[in-house]
DNA sequence: GCAAAAGTGTTTCCGCTACACCCATGA
DNA sequence: TCATGGGTGTAGCGGAAACACTTTTGC
């Protein structure tokens, strides 16, 4: 039997790219491997899947076990199986993408874990095992998809400013966008609501505060987002 | 161990939405099964992972061994992992999809299956465990992709008319679109190279051939195809 | 008053859409 | 000569892109 008693299949795992947005950069949250092979590498976090859990469930666990984070979004990327992508043994992983607010998490070692730490997209150290590929897959399907879906809130807080969704898209797709063509285009939509707010304590004149307006998301889905 | 002698990893399979196109529409091959469970049903062709064999390998190898085809575009599309999804026993399986010329093939039942046959898209049967969901998968995919890439030639001998490119567009997206503004297009891409040749033996004017430029292919892979 | 980011309109251009008639062939 | 699909052009519209200055605040 391939799957043994004790409830892990063991040449079945997940592997989670968790995407951050703080100090107007996109950020991926690593660890350090603190058992062999590959010890003291970064790798993206990951776990065996158990007997009797979905794959979706085997996912939103290792984020939650990580971070304490749950009712994430999160989808399924792509599977990696080549036969020697891991040293040990056959292995093949479900690659999973994760976007969250990282104001509300803030990351500690412990368990299987000797660090824990918020990488910049544009300043990646070498990944243990194929994990940098999978990290180039997830990117690029979370930068096609958000042309298409209205999935760039869930990075941000509740209350954010038009510039701060701008440099999410900015930081996201590595462009830069005009700022008056940007706000024209997320207005016209109707996805968000200006509220009576303002940033406050900021040495110049205080931004405007809106949220995501979640009625108008599903209408949204199939229209698509941003083409640039 | 998770891996037994015998070579096959029982817990994980491969199954594949094999896309055509003849009779100006889109069909898919499918096998109906010769054994238990699920004796009868149709279903998509799959098999089950080796121990030596890299996924895409896997699903290379059914399609050849039931159309005898190599060298044929595949892609992953997902993988579908539910606890219940097979009755048996827990199987996890990733699903690609091909996309071929149904000229080159004509199917022959043999083996495992006791039937195979071309489904027009429109016409399908209710499918064996949760095959209609990785079916839509594919099809969802497939729609998407054919967007913003040029994978239709796949589905079409070297040589066609736009006529036919025009069919298939329509056949994979179930829309119409207008003939003269979808030439339009096509030509300007630069993506299809007339030939001094034209279609024989059809009872009205003959219809010029043309065929796929290769060399632009790559060029229009950042670009985008149609939009509609 | 200075630094720093917020906020705001108009014009141009290009691509998409809609639309109807003549052409070449086989039967 | 008729039936069938092949093949062609133009005008109008709407969304995308380019572009610069005034406003408000903290220090």
């Amino acid at each position: 039997m391939d799957i043994p008693e004790d409830g892990k299949i063991k040449n079945l795992s997940t592997d989670c790219v968790i995407f951050g947005f703080s100090d107007e950069t996109l950020k991926i949250l690593l660890i350090k491997l603190a058992a062999e092979p590959e010890k003291g590498e970064w790798a993206l976090p990951g776990n065996i899947i158990m007997r009797q859990e979905n794959l979706d469930d085997a996912a939103k666990r290792v984020l939650k076990e990580l971070t304490g984070l749950e009712k994430v979004f999160m989808e399924q990327v792509h599977t990696f199986g080549n036969v020697n992508r891991f040293p040990l043994f056959r292995i093949i992983t479900v690659a999973y993408y994760a976007l969250i607010n990282p104001d509300k998490y803030h990351p500690e070692a412990g368990g299987r874990t000797s660090d824990v730490r918020w990488f910049p997209i544009e300043d990646l150290p070498d990944l243990a095992f194929d994990h940098n590929k999978i990290l180039d897959y997830a990117l690029n399907k979370l930068q096609r998809k958000i042309r298409f879906e209205p999935i760039g809130f869930e990075l941000l807080p509740k209350k954010f400013t038009l510039t701060q969704l701008q440099s999410l898209y900015e930081a996201i797709n590595g462009v830069k966008l005009d700022k008056r063509n940007f706000r024209r285009k997320i207005l016209n939509m109707g996805m968000v609501i200006e509220l009576d707010e303002y940033k406050e304590g900021v040495p110049y004149r205080p931004p405007q505060l809106y949220k995501f307006d979640k009625a108008k998301y599903d209408k949204l889905k199939e229209t698509g987002l941003l083409s640039n």
